[in-house]
DNA sequence: GCCACAAGTGAATCCCGAG
DNA sequence: GCTCGGGATTCACTTGTGG
């Protein structure tokens, strides 16, 4: 490593990253998930997606320190030391999970409302920051049986990022895409895993809780990027697998149940990724490479003396040859002059400013994906 | 009193009824809502519901994407100076909450991601028994003007009993009839407050968050009988008590800001009837499903990477794993690459692309068509 | 009166890289 | 850590205005 480059990381205070071969990618790791994330290093994976068990009776992990006899007289007490136990439980595996995470990695936990709060709570309480909490409603859910309650048709995510000041992973743009051009909200509507993707032996259900592919793909394709580590504390039947080799990301599994690893290797090997131009995806205006206002006078698509106007014409401004605007006595930036005529803090002058182009009023925006169109390789 | 009732009482340990003229029924307790519930004695309401502080966490200002700037909860009661603060005002009114609850009783409670896993772990380290957590899944919720996470559009409920063995109120067959004869489910489609609704002086809300009654009806109808008692600690202007007047049960509320209580005491006077369209939107049928084109990539309908065309082979295009397409150097939605490759305004993507199904070149829409008929209920 | 269009708004933890 | 400044970013619905 150059010195330049380690005095770069030292003071920016970024261990360098860990080498890919260091890592068990897509192993499944043998064994309770608390021990098995103990044996990977510190920040080194890019997100956590976690199905932890929902009831409280968790057998071996949650006895009890004494392991006494629990009287049935004393039921109301049980309950209080199920619950401590179980967040003993989750404070252990939310720490280990925050722990192997990059700083800019990001958390997803799925859970009912039987653990969902105390997860959520202990969470916050150990430093992560709940991003967004989304519910995925059940196309198809079981009914109530017994006409007791309401349906319960839905499961809730909860995202979270390392920190209230840290960076996160966010597709915006190919969310939108996929919600046919409208922002993705916090509901998702999809049905249960069932039919071929359902794993099934002798005609019984591998796991009792396989979740659907489409619900990792849609947490993967939002929150990571092609090539990202995805690690799975509770990884089941591999459903987190399977999507993270379809869509070209690395993945991590945890699980003690000989039986399910077994059904997640058959089926991540059966897996396909996807070819590389199929997992393009729409990018932002963040990501694309940037374009000056200046480069359209240099280029000729906008000549110097172009008078530009705001869309009602209220404010008119002229192009000077160095790519900034006047109007009367005032100039400055695209930006700063259309904020300061319209004394707003801030204005996107790509949208604000127009000029007559075909017979049309445009925004100079529209100019600039033409200039993108044209220069595109 | 018979002897054989006050044995029944004695061995139920069941205490008797409060005097209903010892409850201040239809009044507004004014003060801090942990002391007003203090003056009321045991057992004697039939349902709890509230809606505490969110304790929001807001940083700077927000604007639109427009420049206009986003009225935001700033009142004082929204602020906490720690998750542990927020925690200790939690447990405080939940126990006086519990405390007034008649037995077979039951809590709401509705919050967002900021509060709720907070709310619900200390309301099950109190001895409350959740019965359902509920979703409102809010028809036109603000959008995210930054675009940096999901679109924030719902809420959530949690309905609890006193404890696990309790027995509580659920009018099954009433919600079953409110949706069409289908079960009711646990996501609940209703528009935020607005409109004639939304109460007003001088052109402002008078109220930040003011809920609407369609929520507080379906929560009523559902769970209480008539002539209940119905207790909210955070009456603010007093959705609940129109509501339970409306529905004929009684109520009791708790409100520290008198130009609070003062329009929740005009408003329940006026006891308007619910206009026609919130109660159509209360017993409308489930909204129509909408399928995006991404749900079908997600849900392995249809495969990124499959080729489509139109109709007649003139343009064909690569689906891409976000749902978008993309033909040569150009990419975009289904409807918008349609429209641009045609050099046409606008373009139905579900009729203009097709693909090759069991033989025969097929709209995608079809496609759509099959995912509805597996998914439907 | 009606239609078209513009303007306003709702519980929101809402940018980010360069220097 | 900080500041500075370029420039990216919205959906459904209601109300008001002008013709």
């Amino acid at each position: 490593m150059s010195q330049v480059l380690l005095k770069e990381r030292i003071r920016l205070r970024t261990p360098a990253p860990i080498p890919r071969e260091l890592l068990p990618l897509g192993q499944i790791l043998d064994g309770d998930c608390i021990e098995a994330m103990r044996s990977l290093p510190d920040a080194c994976v890019d997100m956590v997606f976690a199905d932890p068990p929902y009831n409280l009776q968790l057998g071996g992990d949650l006895a009890r320190p004494d392991g006494s006899h629990v009287d049935a007289v004393t039921q109301a007490w049980d309950k209080f030391d199920s619950f401590a136990a179980y967040d003993r439980f989750t404070r252990e595996w939310l720490t280990e999970a925050r722990r192997v995470l990059k700083p800019d990695g990001s958390l997803w936990v799925i859970g009912s409302y039987h653990n969902i709060f105390r997860v959520g709570a202990m969470l916050q309480d150990i430093g992560f920051w709940i991003l967004n909490d989304i519910v995925w409603r059940k196309a198809n859910p079981m009914p109530n049986f017994k006409g007791t309650r309401f349906t319960n048709a839905h499961e809730t995510l909860i995202w979270a990022s390392t920190g209230e000041k840290a960076k996160y992973t966010f597709n915006y743009r190919a969310m939108k895409t996929l919600n046919d051009e409208l922002q993705m909200r916090s509901d998702w509507v999809l049905p249960i895993c069932g039919g071929p993707e359902r794993l099934r032996k002798d005609g019984h259900k591998v796991h009792p809780t396989q979740k659907p592919e489409a619900l990792l793909y849609r947490v993967m394709l939002a929150t990571t990027e092609k090539g990202d580590v995805v690690l799975d504390p509770f990884f089941g039947t591999g459903t987190t697998g399977a999507v993270a080799k379809r869509l070209g990301r690395e993945w991590i599994g945890c699980e003690r149940d000989g039986t399910y690893r077994e059904a997640a290797r058959e089926r991540i090997e059966m897996a396909l990724p996807l070819d590389e131009s199929a997992l393009k995806t729409m990018q932002s205006k963040r990501t694309a490479p940037k374009v000056a206002f200046g480069t359209l006078i240099e280029t000729g698509w906008i000549a110097p003396g172009t008078v530009l106007t705001d869309r009602k014409g209220r404010h008119t401004a002229s192009v000077r040859a160095d790519g900034s605007l006047v109007s009367g006595t005032q100039g400055g930036s695209i930006h700063g002059l259309g904020a300061a005529l319209q004394g707003a803090p801030s204005c996107n002058g790509w949208t604000f400013w127009h000029l007559q182009h075909e017979g049309e009023l445009k925004p100079i925006d529209a100019i600039r994906q033409l200039y993108l169109l044209a220069t595109e390789p």
